[in-house]
Parts: C-alpha cells; structure tokens; sequence
RNA sequence: CGGGGAUUGGCGCAAUUGGCUAGCGUGCACGGUUUGGGACCGUGAGGUUGCAGGUUCGAAUCCUGUAUCCCCGACCA
C-alpha cells in the first residue's frame, strides 16, 4: 500500500476509482483483456448482495438452478431481436476438443434462450405454470471499452426467468422484480435510484417493456443498476413454446427476466467512497467494527480482546493486532477498507473503562463508556446506514432539473451533468438527435411520473410526460 | 473498432545523442530502537527493461510486429 492516492475523488474520479479498487484489495486486473479478477474482500460484498436477495427471492417461490455456459448458436437466432442486440459482443466456441464444431457454441451474454428451450420441455399443461427460476452465474458480453466492475467482458450477476398463465400475472412478476432491486439499492447499498420503464430504442433485445433502476454517480453520469423485462409472449411464440390452457386450447405463457450484477458494486465504491479510500454501508460492510488495540499498551490489548470475543457474537467485526504497524498505520488502512466504525482503545480509556469510536462515513471521533458500547453501536450502525442513503439522495434530488428549453438542457449536458427531466415527444428520431448533440439520452420515464401538458424539448411536438435524461456509464 | 498516452524489481518512477555493473522511492526479509493519525537506523533479497523479431561493435533507448492497461470517441447493459 502505498500513502495517499494519486488523484483525489473530485480531481480524478476514474484514476481515484481505478486506483481505489485496486489498493483496497477489492479486484484487480487480469491478464485477460477486459476481465477482472475479484478479490477476496471484493467477493464478500457480492455474497453479501447474494445473500440478502436470494432471501427474498426464496420467499417469492422462484427457485435457483443453474443452465450451461455454452449456448447453441441457433437457439440465439430463434428471437430476431435477441439475437441482433446481441451479436455484436458474443465470444463464441468454434473448437471442442481439438476439432471444429459442427455448432458453434456461443458462451452466454444471458440465458434466456437455453432456459426457456428446456421451459418447452418441462410444460404442457396450463397447471405447470407458472416457472419461477433464478440462476446466479457469469455471462460474457465483449464490450469494446471496459471499467472495473462497471463494465467487464465477463461478469457475475443472478438472472431470474419466470414464466406465466397470463400478462397480468407476468406483469405483477416484472414489478417485484423491480421492487426487489429499488429495495437492494436503497436499504441495502445505500444507494438512491429512479426506477422506471425504458424507451422503445433503450430497452432490451427481445423485450416488450424493460424496468430499470438508474443511479446517479458523482460526475453526473447515469449508471443503469438493474433492469427487469416484461418479454410478453415473444420468446414463447419464436420458440414455439406452448401449452394447453384450460378449453384445450394452445397459450403461449408470458415472460419475464430480470438481473443484477456486480455492476452494483462499483456503484458503491463510486456513490461513497471518498479521499481517504471506501465507505462501506454497516449492512453490507464485510467487516462492520475494527478493533485498533494502541500497540504496546497492555492494559489495552487485554480489554480489546474481551470486547472483540464479545462483539464478534453479533456484528462482524475484526480485531487488528499486526505487529509492527503504528496506530495511525492502521487507522488509515482500515479508513481505506470503509469499515463503518473503528474502536480505538489505549491503556488511557481501558483505565476509564471506555474507548473511542470513530465512524468512516463523518470520521467523527466519541468517547464512550463500554457499558454503554453495545448500544451505541447499534444506534451509529443504523445513523451510518441512513446518512450514506440520506446524502446520496440528496446529492441525485440536487441534480436533477426540470428543463425546459433544450440550450439549458446542451449547457447542463456540457457542464455539470446530472438527471434532466424534460419532454420529450416519444419519437426514435428525436431521441437519436438528443442522443448525437448532448450524449444523453433517455434513461427512464420514471414510475409515477405524472401526466403534463407540454412540448419535446428538442421539436416541439405535443408532449404528455417529463422522461429521465442523463449521460450515462 | 478509430485517435492519443503508457508498459523498466511487488507498487510508483528515473536513466542526457544509442555507450560504464540499469538507479531512486516505497514495499518486502532480518536485527535493534519505537508505537495515540501512514516511525527511525542498520543489513539484505529482489531485474534476461511486456512479448517476438530486426538494425548495430554496442539497445531500456532506434525500426517492425504483437499483447495488455489508461484517457477520448463510436458501440453496448
């Protein structure tokens, strides 16, 4: 580890982040070109999202399984938009085992098509639906130009696909979906998002609707975090998938996919991390308290070991006795980790009975007597929690604007950046043209958006909502 | 994929016009003194200069190819 960073969060945001999660020992780079390797203390965030949303997944019925990383290059062609949005960034297999394939094998960018191949297998009757199943796994998509966990050639996500009777059911699927994801994203990562649903030219290859939710990063641009797809009956009926309703009769069931991926974490690092390294929410925090024993102290090291044995029973938490490192050696290092709360202890406070707490996210510093610990921890937990959501919110609400007359839009795009609700008339073409001036586009209309009369901001065409425009990732 | 920059001990960098045994900081190992916001002294280990060719008496330095990373675009979720 070397002192301070090179570039500082507001100087430098991608060389800050860049070199951010590599000192911290989140990830690093692989020798394979735009893949990543993450790292222990990376991995533990992402099982700590996995497990805090397979929960509820659990919970809504749908079961885990898991498909083949090699998909048949015909089942890809089955669904013509599917295949079109995609083909462009597939790695695909031509040689098995020393020979040329008869197939070639296209290693999955998503899994849809070989999941509902086996759907058909497994349904004839209306009584079988609906398919409720998620797969956690990695997909490959080859993108041109790539950014540690924002956006790599191969990452990790959970892909859920379900299947159902009709499209009100299939719809209600597609909002928990969405749910699911507001709720990780906010209680979760403390993260602040819109969700809403995609434009026609945004949304995903094969879908009808696509759900999205769009957080804002510090420089103003828009990450997409999570998407959920209403499919409607397009997959089912390219890939003749039918079964028998109640009159006999043949019904194509309705689809939906929704996914999240380690995407999410760089949104985390980015959202709350600052100059002195990683701010980690308590809830996802792979380690919530660090104990620093003040080296050499003796009386200090004992009451440090005793409070550990104790707090390690409900919050996890870590004890640093490295020797050879200095206390402010530590401090800095586990200020760079974002643990949310260090517990500094010398002979000074163990003869008081008492320690200092110190929390990441102001770096505020308390004393605190230990009968009084267990509580108030509790309480900085849920206060570190609620300010990292409170500020990020805050900072998105604190741009985002209502703009009406498209050169404040181009100045805000040139600028600053941020969310711009305008009007917009709903056309490709205007969009495009947005799209080609100001390098933002749509990223939602966003739910509840509320019905108004007024004009596109870029032709003047009757308009009946404000859609959510940003520069994005 | 287009434009620009880079690649030298683990990490960050230096090496004049092509010329001596490729240096420095940091990190690492060992010993000692330290330890309340990135301690200090001493000793030591660690390099076929990204890779493959070429030019030359001589290449980290010049040429060709190639790989990877970063930045800006196009593409994309």
């Amino acid at each position: 580890m070397s002192k301070k960073f090179i570039k500082t969060k507001s100087e430098d945001l991608s060389q800050w982040y860049n070199d951010l999660v590599v000192k911290s020992e989140l990830a690093d780079y692989a020798p394979v070109k735009g893949c990543m390797i993450i790292r222990p203390y990376g991995y533990a965030i992402w099982e700590g999202i996995q497990s805090y949303m397979d929960k509820f997944i659990k919970e809504k019925g749908v079961q885990n399984a898991y498909f083949p990383i090699f998909i048949p290059e015909s089942f890809l062609k089955k669904e013509k938009e599917h295949v079109k949005g995609f083909a462009p960034e597939l790695a695909v297999v031509t040689i098995g085992g020393g020979q040329e394939l008869t197939e070639k094998l296209v290693i999955r960018p998503t899994s849809e098509t070989i999941m509902y191949e086996m759907y058909k297998k497994w349904t004839q009757s209306w009584r079988d639906l609906p398919v409720l199943m998620n797969q956690w796994c990695n997909v490959v998509r080859w993108e041109k130009r790539t950014y540690l966990f924002l956006r790599t050639s191969e990452f990790l996500w959970q892909e859920g696909h379900c299947a159902h009777i009709d499209d009100q059911e299939n719809q209600e699927m597609v909002s928990w979906a969405l749910d699911l994801y507001k709720k990780t994203y906010n209680d979760l990562l403390a993260i602040y998002g819109i969700t809403g649903v995609k434009s026609e030219s945004e949304k995903f290859a094969g879908a009808s609707k696509t759900y999205t939710i769009e957080t804002l990063m510090p420089n103003g641009k828009a990450l997409q975090s999570a998407t959920s797809h209403n499919l409607g009956q397009k997959f089912s009926k390219s890939f003749e998938w039918s079964v028998q309703d109640k009159n006999g009769d043949k019904l194509y069931p309705y689809q939906n996919s929704w996914g999240l991926s380690t995407r999410s974490i760089g949104a985390l690092i980015m959202v709350h991390g600052d100059d002195n390294g990683l701010v980690f929410p308590p809830q996802i925090a792979p380690t919530q308290i660090v104990i620093v024993p003040i080296p050499n102290h003796s009386k200090a090291v004992k009451l440090s070991n005793t409070l550990f044995d104790n707090l390690k029973t409900n919050y996890r938490c870590q004890i640093d006795e490295v020797e050879g490192e200095s206390a402010g050696f530590k401090f800095n290092k586990w200020e760079m980790k974002g643990v949310p709360v260090r517990i500094e202890i010398g002979d000074k406070e163990a003869e008081i009975d008492s320690v200092v707490i110190v929390r990441r996210d102001t770096l505020e510093k308390q004393t605190v007597k230990i009968t009084d610990l267990n509580k108030t921890i509790d309480q900085l937990l849920i206060d570190i929690q609620s300010n990292l959501l409170e500020k990020h919110k805050k900072f998105t609400q604190d741009n985002t604007f209502s703009v009406d007359s498209y050169d404040e839009f181009k100045k805000i795009m040139s600028t600053t950046r941020g969310f711009v609700l305008s009007h917009w008339c709903e056309s490709a073409e205007c969009e495009a043209k947005i799209k080609e001036e100001t390098k933002a586009a749509t990223r939602c209309l966003p739910t509840n958006q509320k019905e108004e009369d007024g004009v596109c901001i870029y032709c003047g065409k009757k308009s009946t909502h404000r859609w959510l425009f940003a520069q994005s990732y």
